[in-house]
RNA sequence: GGGCCGGUAGCUCAGUCUGGUAGAGCAGGGGACUCUUAAUCCCUUGGUCGCGGGUUCAAAUCCUGCUCGGCCCA
């Protein structure tokens, strides 16, 4: 790092307190009474008592003989006051060692100050870390973006929203477990090392094993493992993992992303519309303390049932054409172009339809919305429609302008199954490189028979943008995906 | 991959248009101070201006290639 001389500062203050015969890593522990949250919120209580707090310096304000420091704990901050005639004169000499960003043991007594600050007043404290790295900024934190990811840590410590989002992030994963367990849903864990990459349309991540020498790709989905849970009897499964996907980064897109899968054995769309409903809603009151969220400035109810429009709807709703009756693929695609929806990449109607659907209509669709009746050739595990098996039993779900879920009621016919995976190999064989591939051990798990299954899959990181009014992935992401810094 | 914007002290930012010895605040160092909370007061250190090439008497500034990042598009 840079700011050498600053580092020799810090330095030549560890090694002057060593000389003191004090040891700032030699610490193993420091029992804590309270946290800082806990002090402010009991003061009445706790006034005139004795504590023990500890956490990192975030400012020192000294006055001669006597010194204020905000500690800073994971439940948020707490003035401490050192007078030299408390602590003892030797003891508060080594507040000349001491530096922003240390972290200190302080015992205690809870008082309010002149001025009504809540405050610990110190009777001894103790170093249990120093810190040898100049920190950033008091009042302007760390606010380049690169910086931010890069030393995510920092992030954490010196801006409060960032420690907010990854807070509310795991009370969102643990809201998922809470609700799907209660329902009587099982949580598995899937290969995410897979020899066939299935279950989406997406470029893998290739890796190698050595001992089997054989090539593996890291999974792009669970699906197809998680169907042959269905065949074992396995009835009500979810799972919630990390998923890859070689491809660009963009504020929407990480390589690496957390999926929601869930499957229900003998249940339909229809189950699964009311189980992602009552999910987003039980998640948005138990989390927010409100079925309204507030993204980009626009307040959206969570509140069930949600609408529900087939694609041919919605479609219609927001372009103005009744894309049903256009069956030509290139009539469809001259359309699409004169909406500003460039498709020379495209190569079937259906396709056509969901670049129109995700450039035109999905920015549109704010408050919840089921999108239904997904065209087969761009849904390739989808069961058919009975009454027009053009058209899947499937759904999108669409929040704030994103695409926020995805559901079947599960192909189980192997026999369609089979001829969907042909369909992708064709395309695959055109050069479309997302094709799904050939899977044989899943037909084969198929042809035992798998139940009728409703499915949803939901991308995580999405959903906590989401319910952080983040805009950006990397905002909800610990460590996202940058390239290292050249070191010289 | 394309377009636009940015990278200057540890951090937050001026300075670039209009070339002429590189600035501020915080942090750091020295000093004063026993109720401050962006503490205050006095003094003060600190720079490969992202990297390379070019133009020029002279480049943080103009041109160019690269690099890292942000936003938008594909």
């Amino acid at each position: 790092m840079a700011g050498e001389s600053l580092v020799q500062h810090r330095i030549q203050k560890l090694l002057e307190l060593q000389r003191r015969g004090i040891n700032p890593f030699a610490e193993e522990k420091f029992p804590r009474t309270h946290l800082a949250q806990e002090i402010k919120d009991n003061f009445p209580s706790l006034e005139g008592n004795n504590c023990k707090v500890a956490g990192r310096v975030l400012a020192i304000r000294s006055h001669g003989r006597s010194t204020f420091l905000d500690l800073q704990d994971s439940s948020g901050k707490i003035q401490i006051l050192l007078r030299q005639d408390k602590v003892g004169e030797e003891r508060y000499a080594l507040l000349e060692f001491l530096d922003i960003g240390d972290i200190l043991g302080i015992n205690g007594e809870v008082i309010k100050t002149k001025t009504g600050e809540i405050t610990v007043e110190a009777n001894d404290f103790l170093f249990l870390a120093k810190a040898l790295q100049p920190f950033p900024e008091k009042w302007h934190g760390l606010r380049e973006p690169e910086l931010r990811y890069r030393f995510r840590y920092l992030d954490l410590i010196v801006n409060e929203r960032t420690k907010d989002i990854f807070y509310k992030r795991a009370r969102i994963l643990q809201g998922i477990r809470d609700f799907l367990t209660q329902r009587g849903y099982v949580e598995v864990d899937t290969p995410m090392m897979q020899t066939i990459p299935g279950g989406a349309s997406a470029h893998p991540f290739i890796t190698h094993h050595n001992a089997l020498d054989m090539d593996l790709y890291l999974r792009i989905a669970p699906e197809l493992y998680l169907k042959r849970l269905l065949v074992g009897g396995m009835e009500k499964i979810f799972e919630l993992g990390r998923c890859f996907r070689n491809e660009g980064i963009s504020t929407r897109h990480n390589p690496e992303f957390t999926l929601l899968e869930v499957y229900l054995a003998y249940g339909d769309l229809e189950d699964i519309k009311r189980l992602t409903e009552d999910m987003l809603y039980h998640l948005a009151t138990a989390i927010l303390g409100s079925e309204e969220i507030e993204y980009r400035g626009q307040k959206i109810s969570l509140k069930p049932p949600f609408r529900c429009l087939s694609l041919y709807e919605v479609l219609k709703k927001e372009t103005g054409t009744d894309w049903e009756k256009i069956e030509d693929v290139e009539e469809a695609r001259r359309l699409a172009k004169s909406l500003g929806v460039e498709g020379d990449t495209v190569r079937t109607r259906g396709e056509v339809l969901l670049k129109v659907l995700e450039k035109i209509v999905e920015p549109r669709l704010i408050q919840p919305i089921f999108v239904e009746d997904f065209p087969v050739e761009v849904s390739p595990l989808a069961k058919r429609r009975r009454e027009n098996p053009y058209l899947t039993r499937r759904f999108e779900l669409f929040i704030g302008g994103e695409e926020i879920a995805n559901a079947f009621s599960e192909l189980n016919d192997p026999f369609d199954q089979r001829e969907r995976f042909k369909e992708q190999m064709r395309r695959w064989e055109e050069g479309d490189e997302e094709a799904q591939r050939m899977d044989e051990d899943f037909l084969l798990a198929l042809e035992y028979g798998m139940p009728p299954a409703g499915g949803l899959g939901i991308g995580i990181d999405r959903l906590v943008m989401l319910f952080t009014d983040s805009p950006s992935i990397r905002e909800v992401i610990l460590f996202p995906l940058l390239r290292p810094k050249e070191e010289e």
